[in-house]
DNA sequence: TTAAAATTTGAATCACCCG
DNA sequence: GCGGGTGATTCAAATTTTA
C-alpha cells in the first residue's frame, strides 16, 4: 500500500509510509504547504518522582520511559518550539493540527502554539469513562486529556465537518468535552511478551472523531510521533492517506503490522452528512425566468404580516421597499439579515407553500441532469 | 463581620473586607506568607471581532468590557506575569492557588504557573450542562471551562479533603471534570436596571467545591478579581475568612450587598450545590467511533424486510434514503416516528442482535463510574 | 389556579462568494 | 483586496406569557 504520490515540485510526499528518525528532521525533509492534517502526541514530560504503588503494594506501570525525560521546562519548550515551527511548515494554508496533552504539557504547547501564530479554534477535553483512579486519595483524579485544535493562522479556511459531527451526536451539535473510554481490551496492542506494546496508546474512537470531523477522504494526515499507529489506522480506514514519524523501531514495528491488518471502510460507508452551503446556489430569478412564479405574484411572510409582489427582475417589491428576497424580509422585520428562501411562501391552491419548495425542485433537477 | 485579624508582624490583615484599586498593588500591600488559598478569575483576554447573532436574529451579549482588552499577548503575560508573582507572594508555604480560564488565556496562566515555582496539582474541567451553543456551527460548542490548582512549591503540604470531596460525589472519589450549570436564575446578580450585574458570574456550585475540597474553616481565601463575590460568599458560607479585591466600584458595590446577605452554613445553598445526575444519553455514532459497530456494516430491521449500512458518521444509508437510525426507520415503514433503538438489528455469529444491546452495555459501564 | 407554550439568555476569538 | 449580496445557523434551562 505504499505510495509516493501528490508530488509538490521535485519532492514527493511519502504517502501510507512510516519514517525512521528525528521527528523534526523527518519533517524538514518534508515539502512546505503539503499537509491538510497533523495530530501530534508528544512526549508529555510528566517528571515522576520514584514509583507509585498501589494500595495492595503493586507497582503502578509509569510512563518513565526515556523518550519522555526532559531535563527543564526550558529543554521541553525548546523542543516544543522546534516540531512546531517545523509542523507549520508543511501545513498547508488551510491546514490544521490538533494536539494532545495533560496538565504537565499542555499549557507550554498551548502557549507555544498562539507564539507561532497557529490560530486556535477548539480546547477539547477527552473526558474518560474509566480512567486510573487516584491512588493516595491525595487529588483529584486524573480523568481527562485536553487536545488543542488549531489552524495555521487566523482566518485561515480549516475543514469542520459540522453536519457530520451533528449527525455522530445524534442530531445535536458536538461540544468540546467528549466522553470516551481508553484503548483497552483487544484494542490494545500488545508486544511479544504479552505486555502493552505502547505506555500511551490512544483510542481509535478518538482519532475518529477527529478524523471525521477535521479532513475530508483523500486528505493527508502527518502525525509526528506515531507511537503504535492509531492515527494512521484510522486515517486508512476512513480513506484518509497518513505520513507517520517515529524514532522507536518497537513501536514502527507493530505499527507496521497492525496497519498491514487495516481495512479501508467502503465507499459508502465514507460519505458523511453534508452542510447545506455545499449545495449548489440558486438565484431566485430563476423561478420567475421558469415560471415557476410570475411577475405580479403576490409572497406572504412566514408569520403572516406581510405581503409583497414579484417583479420581472426576480425583485420583490412591497409597500414602501423593493429589493431582493433577502433584503425585504430583513427590512420588513427590522433584523441584520434574513433568508428570503425560508421567510417568503406563495399560494398554491389557497394554501402557502414556502418558495424553498420550488428551490428544492430545481435542485432535484440539476442533481438528475447535471449541467 | 469585617475583622482586623490574624496579624503578621506589623501588618493585620484586612479579613472580610474588598479591597478597591488595582490588583497587584492591593496584594503588595498585604503581608507575605499570609494566605492560604488563593481563586483568581482573571479576565480572558477574549479578543472578540464583529457582533454575534443567535440564528433568531438576536444579538449575543458580547464580553466586551474594557477590563477584557488588551494589545497583545505578550501585555497579556506582561500581565499575568505581575499578579502571579504577587499572589505567590501572600502564599503560606502550603498555600494553593486555582485560577480560571479559557483556551484564550489557560496556556499562557498555566506556563507562567509553572514558570515562577508553583507547582500544577491538577486542570479541572468544568464541563457547563447549558452552555452557549455554537450559532454558525463553524466550531465545536464552547462546552467547558479550565482551572488549574496548584500548590506553592513543589513539594508542599497542600490541603486537600479527600473524603468531603468523596461524600460530595456519593462515595465515589471525585474526578479532574465537574459537570455543573453555569450561574442563571435567582442566584445570578442583578443590577438597577435589572441587567446582569457581572458578565461572567461564576455559580457558588463551583466555588463549594473548590473550597471544601482544598480549605479548611478559619482559612482565609483571598480572590484578587472579586467581581461580585462569588468567593467571598461561598467562603463565608462554608466559615472561612475572605479578602476580596476588586477595581470596578459597581461589581464592589453589588458583591457588599450579596455579603450582607449571606450567613453562614446556609443549608439551603448548600443543597444547591449537590449537583444533578441526569439519565445518561448515548448517541448512536458512538457506536460507530468505538468500533462496535463498523461503518460498511449491516443493520436489519426488526421484520426482516430492511436493510441498510452504516455510515462513518453514525447514519444509516438504504437504496433511497439516509439519515439516523430513527429517521430511516420511520421513512421504511412509513410512520411518523420510529426508535431505532429497538428497530434495528446487526449481525453477529450469523444471529441477529438488536442494537440496543450495545447501548446497554455503555450505559452500564457509566453506571459503573459515574459522573 | 395551573399547565403549557413562548421567550429569553449564556466568557464566542462563529461565512463566503463574486466582481 | 475590498465591498456588497446571499443565505446558513442553536441548546439547555430559567422566566414570562398565554391558554
Amino acid at each position: 500500500m505504499k505510495t509516493m504520490t501528490k508530488s509538490k515540485g521535485a519532492t514527493a510526499l511519502p504517502l501510507n509510509t512510516i519514517l525512521s528518525g528525528d521527528c523534526i528532521d523527518a519533517m524538514n525533509s518534508l515539502p512546505e504547504n503539503s499537509i491538510d492534517l497533523i495530530f501530534a502526541d508528544p512526549p508529555y514530560n510528566l517528571q515522576l518522582k520514584g514509583d507509585l504503588h498501589r494500595p495492595d503494594n503493586s507497582k503502578v506501570d509509569a510512563v518513565d520511559d526515556e523518550w519522555d525525560q526532559f531535563s527543564s521546562f526550558a529543554a521541553y519548550d525548546k523542543f516544543t518550539r522546534e516540531w512546531l515551527t517545523a509542523a507549520r511548515r508543511l501545513l498547508k494554508p488551510n491546514g490544521a493540527i490538533w494536539v494532545i496533552g495533560s496538565y504537565h504539557n499542555v499549557f507550554r504547547m498551548g502557549a507555544e502554539l498562539q507564539n507561532q501564530g497557529y490560530w486556535i479554534l477548539n480546547d477539547v477535553v477527552w473526558r474518560k469513562s474509566n480512567p486510573m483512579p487516584n491512588f493516595r486519595g491525595k487529588r483529584f483524579t486524573n480523568a481527562h486529556e485536553t487536545m488543542i485544535w488549531a489552524s495555521k493562522s487566523e482566518g485561515a479556511k480549516y475543514t469542520f465537518n459540522y453536519e457530520a459531527l451533528k449527525a455522530l451526536n445524534e442530531g445535536v451539535q458536538m461540544r468540546s468535552d467528549w466522553v470516551l473510554p481508553i484503548c483497552t481490551g483487544h484494542e490494545r496492542l500488545k508486544d511479544e511478551n504479552g505486555d502493552k506494546a505502547h505506555p500511551t496508546q490512544k483510542p481509535e474512537s478518538l482519532l475518529h472523531r477527529v478524523l471525521v470531523g477535521s479532513t475530508n477522504p483523500g486528505d493527508v494526515v502527518l502525525d509526528p510521533f506515531f507511537g503504535t499507529g492509531t492515527t494512521g489506522a484510522v486515517a486508512k480506514m476512513l480513506g484518509r492517506d497518513f505520513i507517520g514519524i517515529e524514532r522507536e523501531a518497537a513501536y514502527r514495528k507493530v505499527a507496521e503490522k497492525r496497519l498491514a491488518n487495516t481495512r479501508k471502510f467502503d465507499r459508502e460507508a465514507l460519505q458523511v452528512s453534508a452542510s447545506k452551503r455545499a449545495e449548489p446556489r440558486v438565484p431566485f430569478g430563476q423561478l420567475v425566468e421558469r415560471g415557476m412564479l410570475r411577475p405580479g405574484e403576490n409572497l406572504y411572510s412566514i408569520n403572516g404580516r406581510h405581503k409583497v409582489k414579484v417583479r420581472a427582475d426576480g425583485t420583490l417589491i412591497g409597500d414602501d421597499v423593493k429589493g431582493s428576497i433577502h433584503q425585504v424580509g430583513a427590512h420588513l422585520e427590522g433584523a441584520p439579515s434574513c433568508n428570503g428562501w425560508t421567510y417568503w411562501s406563495y399560494k398554491q391552491d389557497g394554501k402557502k407553500v414556502p418558495i424553498d419548495v420550488l428551490r428544492q425542485q430545481i435542485r432535484a433537477e440539476m442533481a438528475e441532469r447535471p449541467n
